[in-house]
RNA sequence: GCGGGUGUAGCUCAGCAGGUAGAGCCCCAGAUUGUGACUCUGGUUGUCGCGGGUUCGAGCCCCGUCACUCGCCCCA
């Protein structure tokens, strides 16, 4: 037997229903914000994640889907949505044509780690980038756009942290400091963080391990190496916030893990996804158009875990609601009933009517039977007796009452019922 | 990539000192010859994850493997 690839899944029902209720909801929010959708193909040359999120971090590591086509070039399924939005806006110059650029994506994303809850090969990511704007309003601006939108699916047991990374220039210093100090206590210090004091010693301060909490009590603090505009931009961000009542703490000690973020940075953590307790990540990555050979251009954005934020609503609603059934379950009651059934169908569909009907030949016990588990609001018995007198039998299933009224009357019948 | 747990019907699960597989739910038909619930009657469903080994005999024991799951790493 064949079976669908490790990591990945196959989504229908009640569960697709309500990704599509959240989808509504990120096309409203996104609106309301002015940020326009953006699609870009699921195949990026390798060399844009290379460049874009980093040699050293796992993402580019050992997470990649990467393969040769028929043609020698080296592609890679996307792993991130960041670099190939920005690949996009150089590429078809978007900023020069409109100074604030504000664009918002969601599909598919393939990274190759060891599946777990709220974490697939498959994944999927709604985003927002706001490209133009060096100023804190736009860092404030994708916070904000982030938390309406988290609020409007509908969940709320999430908490907004946040932090700023400063300039380059000043996290280098804060960065060789940084290093220092643990050097000097390795002794203390857990294997992967030792491991870590070479790729990314940043990350040892976000460590779980709590011998490692322990010596980062000590270590220096990054915002005390912060030049006083990155200060000031993180101040203001966080001036936006407080005023617009949004809460949110501070976290000194979080880090983001790939290369290209600078000042602003925050995540959306939950409590109730086990280990995968982000549902978003996001913050300021300024350097990352020059990186990709683009003018510098500031920039800010985030992206969100669909897969964490259906398990979360999911987790908080007890269950997904079922999806609504048809407007209308048209029993056939004969044989001779069977093809002007059918046409009576197409004929409440286009009328706008949601339609099903029998295609198993059934009993009418049968059919009610399955009016009723799809949950139809009408339904609609054509048979012998009805052609005979140019009627259908309306029956409007809450109620279980039931009338004759004329063929030609059938639409505006059906649509009594609709209201009742 | 590393460590723990679990794999039996579509779903939830039972099974035993190793003796040729069960329940509930679901689904189907009928009781009700053109009407949903409930009830009753009858019925369908399995390579016991896969491969190998031990044994007269393996769902059960052993080895391997795959998948799922929890944690680590990392991240959304």
């Amino acid at each position: 037997m064949i079976s669908v690839v490790r990591g990945m899944r196959d989504l229908h029902g009640n569960e697709l229903a309500a990704w599509q209720q959240a989808e509504d909801v990120i096309r409203a929010t996104t609106a309301a914000f002015g940020y326009s959708e953006y699609r870009t193909p699921i195949l990026e040359f390798t060399e844009l994640f290379k460049r874009g999120v980093g040699t050293d971090t796992d993402i580019v590591g050992k997470e990649m889907y990467t393969f040769e086509d028929r043609g020698g070039d080296s592609l890679t399924l996307r792993p991130e949505m960041t670099a190939p939005i920005v690949r996009a806006a150089i590429e078809n110059n978007l900023v020069r044509h409109s100074p604030t650029t504000r664009l918002w994506y969601l599909g598919p994303l393939f990274r190759y780690e060891r599946p777990q809850k709220g974490r697939y090969r498959q994944f999927h990511q709604f985003g927002a980038e706001c490209l133009g704007s060096a100023h804190p309003e736009a860092d404030a601006e994708i916070i904000l756009l982030a938390m309406e939108t988290l609020a409007g699916i509908g969940i709320s047991s999430f908490r907004l942290e946040v932090n700023t990374l400063g300039s380059p220039e000043s996290r280098a210093a804060y960065r060789a400091e940084l290093v220092a100090y643990l050097s000097s206590n390795i002794d203390a210090l857990s294997a992967d963080s030792v491991r870590r004091l070479d790729t990314n010693p940043l990350r040892i301060l976000d460590s779980k391990d709590p011998a490692d909490a322990e010596v980062v009590k000590g270590a220096p603090r990054l915002y005390d190496y912060l030049d006083d505009d990155s200060k000031a931009h993180f101040g203001a961000v966080c001036g936006i916030l407080d005023s617009a009542g949004i809460p949110y703490t501070v976290n000194h000690r979080m880090v983001r893990g790939l290369d290209y973020y600078s000042h602003t940075v925050f995540e959306i953590v939950t409590d109730a996804l086990g280990s995968q307790n982000a549902i978003c990540g996001g913050g300021r990555y300024d350097p990352l158009f020059a990186i990709l050979g683009g003018t510098a251009t500031p920039a800010v954005g985030f992206s969100i875990g669909m897969e964490r934020v259906m398990l979360l609503l999911e987790a908080e609603h007890g269950g997904w609601t079922p999806a609504a059934g048809p407007d209308v379950f048209l029993c056939c009651a004969s044989d001779a009933a069977r093809l002007p059934s059918q046409l009576l169908a197409l004929r409440l569909r286009r009328a706008g009517l949601s339609v099903v009907t029998d295609l198993l030949r059934r009993s009418v016990k049968a059919q009610v039977r399955e009016a009723d588990k799809l949950a139809a609001q009408v339904m609609v018995t054509l048979g012998d007796d009805e052609m005979e007198r140019q009627e259908v039998v309306v029956k409007h299933m809450a109620s279980r009452e039931q009338r004759s009224v004329p063929l030609a009357a059938l639409v505006d019948e059906v649509m009594k019922d609709m209201k009742a």
